[in-house]
DNA sequence: AGTGCCGGGCA
DNA sequence: TGCCCGGCACT
């Protein structure tokens, strides 16, 4: 993998921060359409704006150090190389959460037509930058026409005030930011001796939230707003559309309008749109508090991390300083921690009593379930949790394949499981599969503790649509599917006299092998 | 496409 | 019973 820019193929996208944070039309996101993004510090509010009809840039920043693709083509960024860890992406609100810009170095260099940092401070230099934007950048424009801009283009809303307090309360916002309000803000650059999985399970999660938050597509996000269980603050959006329509000639409006359009109307179905949960989860020192809403976890903030009243819905924005949105994907946590069901002694209640069935457990268990979780690493902080709520698509797909976890401190955290485990986990470890709610205690190695989860007739379904459905009935026919007759037990792993001599020495094979039979040579 | 192997036909 | 193979499931 090399670092590169890919120029593609003209779409809608985001353009976040500096180029590492491009729109980024990955294979996973090639339907997302979210236009823009809101940007806030502090009090300060920023945007980003993207000229929505522009010719698109694909801009993946791949990191050499293998962090690469994901099976899903999800490109991961490694946000310690970019330097840009300390930015928060928040997920399908297209919201993006930072706490300061003075923490994002690098983050005000440009590229033609991925975006537009427009500042209403300064309308003289808006209007040149767009000009100069729109001359210079064609539907092909190479990326190396990037056009490095100066810091002070960060646009501002109009919605907020252009007061002359605006330095002092940029001020202000990096004081309360070096002050380490955030634990996350400042943790890829002042905790360096972070243990490498963490740090790595850290950067995944980063990564994770910009592969989504910065693709040029969001269109599911967006759609998401009408899923009751995924609150969205409607503010984000409007600001930005107003934003957008008012800050750019009548010909980009056309743009913009069917960015929009084609952002909020698309009617074409998303994958998994409702696995996908979008948490809030305060990030004030200490605390870890995660709430589904973002009102919720604005009250929470002004009230016990602020000292406001809590009765007054007044707000100066400062409460988003505190808070980032994190995605959760329900299926692997409510598998995962089905999965862990026997093992989790923090788990109210007694296991499943018949077959495993993923327990259709409220959303709002899992979250009360991640406080209670107050003696281990938290469910929705740390980092090897974390990774369990931004696994995904792309790693949930292959949850038949067990993880294996070795048994160690972090066991309590739910698991490492990010669906990268080496899966050779010897001695006692246990086997967990997102997919099976299984849950195997392996106690040596060696056939007999061969952990095998797709049950017999089961028909791999490759779509991720119905992946939830899929689970389910697979978790509720497996028991009956292997009574049925008719069914094909497991195939064995084990090398069979075929591939270990070869067609060319085939009266080497076993008379079963020859036989196209179940090879008895190598039993499993 | 390659592999494993079930089910069935044939001698 | 031994041998072989079509065809399906799975990788």
């Amino acid at each position: 993998m090399d670092s590169r820019y890919i120029l593609e193929k003209p779409l809608a996208g985001t353009r976040v921060g500096g180029p590492d944070f491009s729109c980024r039309a990955g294979r996973s996101v090639l339907h997302d359409t979210r236009v823009h993004t809101v940007e806030k510090s502090g009090p300060v509010l920023y945007k980003h704006a993207m000229d929505g009809g522009c010719a698109a840039l694909k801009s993946e920043k791949v990191s050499p150090k293998g962090n690469g693709l994901s099976p899903g083509g999800r490109v991961w960024h490694d946000m310690e190389k970019n330097g840009l860890g300390d930015q928060r992406d928040t997920g399908y609100t297209g919201i993006l959460k930072r706490a300061s810009p003075t923490h994002c170095p690098g983050i005000n260099r440009q590229l033609p037509c991925s975006f537009m940092h427009l500042d209403i401070r300064n309308p003289g230099k808006q209007a040149d930058l767009v000009s100069s934007l729109r001359a210079t950048q064609g539907p092909n424009a190479p990326l190396t026409e990037k056009q490095p801009l100066p810091s002070t283009h960060i646009p501002v809303p109009r919605n907020r005030k252009p007061s002359g307090h605006a330095d002092k309360e940029v001020m202000a916002a990096t004081v309360l930011t070096s002050l380490s309000t955030s634990p996350l803000v400042l943790y890829p650059s002042s905790a360096p001796t972070v243990p490498e999985p963490a740090n790595r399970a850290w950067k995944e999660v980063l990564s994770a939230s910009y592969s989504s938050s910065t693709s040029g597509n969001w269109s599911w996000d967006a759609s998401d707003q009408s899923v009751p269980s995924t609150p969205s603050p409607p503010l984000s959006n409007d600001n930005n559309k107003n934003f957008l329509l008012s800050s750019h000639g009548d010909d980009v409006n056309e743009d913009i309008t069917e960015s929009t359009h084609f952002m909020f109307e698309d009617p074409i179905p998303r994958k998994r749109k409702n696995s996908m949960k979008v948490m809030f989860k305060c990030l004030w020192k200490n605390c870890e508090k995660v709430l589904s809403t973002s009102s919720g976890i604005q009250r929470h903030i002004r009230t016990v991390h602020l000292g406001r009243n809590s009765d007054s819905d007044y707000s100066d924005g400062e409460e988003d300083f505190y808070y980032s949105e994190i995605e959760v994907n329900m299926d692997s946590l409510t598998e995962g921690l089905s999965s862990l069901t026997p093992t989790s002694p923090t788990t109210a209640g007694p296991p499943p009593v018949f077959p495993p069935p993923l327990t259709d457990v409220p959303h709002s268990e899992h979250i009360s379930m991640n406080n209670s979780q107050s003696h281990t690493p938290s469910l929705l902080s740390q980092s090897a949790p974390s990774t369990l709520c931004h696994i995904r698509t792309d790693h949930a797909y292959q949850a038949t394949a067990p993880v294996s976890i070795p048994a160690g401190p972090e066991l309590a955290g739910l698991g490492s499981g990010n669906g990268t485990g080496p899966g050779t986990g010897t001695g006692n470890a246990i086997s967990v599969s997102w997919q099976s709610p299984h849950v195997i205690f392996k106690g040596a190695p060696g056939p007999v503790t061969h952990v095998r989860t797709v049950s017999i007739g089961e028909k791999r379904q490759p779509a991720a649509s119905t992946h939830t459905t899929v689970n389910k009935n697979h978790a509720l026919i497996t028991p009956a599917a292997k009574s049925t007759p008719g069914t094909r037990k497991p195939r064995g792993e084990a090398k069979k006299c075929r591939k270990v001599y070869g067609m060319e020495k085939r009266d080497m094979w076993c008379t079963a092998c020859r036989w196209k039979k179940a090879c008895q040579r190598f039993t499993d």
